[in-house]
DNA sequence: AATTAGCACTCTCGTTGCGAGAGTGCTAAT
DNA sequence: ATTAGCACTCTCGCAACGAGAGTGCTAATT
């Protein structure tokens, strides 16, 4: 299988995929001619075509049809003919005006990523708020509310802020209660879960207890997909036509839907690449059947070493990828800065 | 239009909701008395039929097909027809279980109470978190993280809590924020929004952004739809036949992806409710337009006058009523008792 | 040697024309 | 008041068919 494209080849193929990509149809031979006037003919069109398809670029639903792009060629297209593409300054400035509008508050950023992903990218949208690779006890505090119930709240390094309701077995005062956090504030700082777990064994049974809850939450931080999932523009992928068949769109948004089968996608890819980069998974790749007929562009950002998070966007295989890209592109750079400011502003 | 329908009219508009209910397919009269073994003729049905169409009951999709039942017929069904139904008690005991082992994590709680409402209506499924009606204040605490950040967490009355990532303009110690904290404490326990802005004007230029902070808060937190959304089973709409145009199933869909839009359905419902009834609105009952086709069974939670929710189900108006309002029904009253019990507890 | 014109062939899609099946409404008999 | 009988209607599935679009091949052209 020879993949030694003459440039005509490469750009028939790039046609045929921004057609394809708009107008959701089989492209022959004739029409593409006519609608890019290209000066060679059809039929030199339809020999570089038989060509495209031996080499696995294209295909034809039947015989003939028009050619439709394989899930070779979209890679082929995105990673050697697409040329790079910037989002235009202008949008720029308005998302990050957006950003600065909304604070320091890290879950309307991650509510806002998520609505601009999807609307720019008309697709659905996926954030994981950041969080960090090893968590390092920096606070607790222990508040009592009513009777026996106490509110814990812990931060972590990266801004990991997380709280918990848990009840006692006996009424335990205010005081008591700050007294057993500030001894752990003392002991602890700095430590990670292991570093927590070193710590000989304290005599006092509620400081246990909060202890090991400290140290579970230390853990649930640094999963992969820790902390809640912000999800938006669901419905943008139904109004594609390839999904008028429902049962390809109902396996979509399962992947969205199901926590397992996320972290499962996001483990394996977004999580073995370096952060910066953006990941794009066409069709699958052989190994996630629900993902037939579409792609994911994924990211991760944020301030690598203290806490990071991952976004991205699931379409139709037949999506944007220019457009699709560098939003998410930006995106991911743009909450980078954010976190990074956030945690190492002084 | 009359509508005292005689005991055999009763029979014969429950029995073709039921049919269609199970088939989503128009039921004829000969079908009907075939399959439900009737001791009366098809003719006679087919009487009743065109008297329950007169009434606005039923309704054909063209003529000579079998009838369909109209809103209206769905809502007398649910009034007067369905009798009371119940979930069975071990699927009621599986589900307490499943609380019980979830411990005091509210957000577990909403998390798992959307599962368990999709999956036993197999419907798309919403909860929002507790929230009191009047935000009343309880406790402030200041932690300082890096720099001039602070973390601020807030305790209200009904357990909310929310915390929330300032930047300061000049940095501040550990022991300045407690104080402030100290003092706010001691001005505010007890005190609603209203009760804090008419304190007089603290001198301390920090302790007045921060109380103008936990204002905003505390509004925040009495907005209908005021914490985080819990929704769940959206692929489940997807699989209903009637859905299979597509169109219906995205305007369901952005129904529970907008806020705003939710919001709106929320205020004007099941927020004018008495809190415990469950409210059914069949295929939007003129006035939400987006929800042609689907039913909303809705029902308010939690401690009356504390902390109270919101939860339910979306599905095709072709569902199945009783199970479906006795799960949503239960679910309310078990998250009532939760919360009740994690608000009252001594 | 590469490109192109010409042409026969193939396959889909929309339309049309039935026949079967299911259901209705009406009338007359019970 | 109920039912049997019957003519009528409407959908649905299937086959036939022509238009349209596209292909692949061959021979001519550059």
């Amino acid at each position: 299988m020879e993949t030694n494209l003459s440039e005509r080849q490469k750009l028939i193929l790039a046609l045929v995929i921004r057609d394809y990509i708009e107008t959701a149809q089989p492209v022959g031979s004739v029409s593409l001619v006519k609608r890019y006037k290209l000066d060679f003919s059809s039929a030199t069109v339809r020999n570089d075509m038989v060509a495209l398809t031996e080499m696995g670029f294209l295909r034809q639903p039947h015989t003939s049809a028009g050619r439709v792009p394989t899930e070779e060629g979209y890679r082929y297209f995105v990673r050697q003919l697409m040329g790079h593409t910037d989002l235009p300054a202008p949008t720029k400035r308005t998302i990050i005006h957006q950003f600065y509008q909304a604070g320091a508050d890290v879950d309307r950023w991650m509510h806002l990523a998520a609505s601009v992903l999807a609307h720019q990218a008309q697709a659905a949208s996926l954030v994981t708020a950041p969080h960090p690779e090893r968590a390092i006890f920096k606070h607790l505090e222990l508040i009592g509310t009513h009777g026996r119930q106490v509110l814990m709240v812990l931060v972590l390094s990266g801004g990991d802020v997380s709280q918990q309701m848990l009840n006692l077995a006996e009424p335990v005062s205010q005081e008591q209660l700050s007294a057993v956090a500030q001894k752990i504030n003392q002991n602890c700082a700095g430590l990670t879960e292991a570093g927590i777990e070193r710590l000989k064994q304290p005599t006092d049974a509620l400081e246990q207890d909060i202890l090991k809850l400290v140290v579970n939450e230390m853990r649930r931080s640094t999963r992969v997909v820790a902390g809640e999932l912000y999800r938006d523009g669901l419905t943008h992928v139904l109004a594609e036509p390839e999904f008028g068949e429902m049962e390809l769109a109902r396996r979509a948004l399962r992947l969205l839907e199901e926590r397992p089968l996320l972290e499962d996608l996001l483990t394996r890819t977004v999580l073995a690449s370096e952060p910066g980069g953006v990941q794009v998974l066409i069709g699958g790749e052989g190994t996630w059947e629900e993902l037939r007929e579409c792609s994911v562009v994924l990211a991760r950002y944020g301030a690598p070493g203290l806490a990071t998070g991952t976004l991205g966007v699931l379409g139709p295989m037949r999506m944007p990828y220019g457009r699709t890209i560098s939003t998410v592109r930006f995106m991911a750079g743009l909450l980078s800065d954010l976190v990074e400011d956030m945690l190492t502003e002084g």
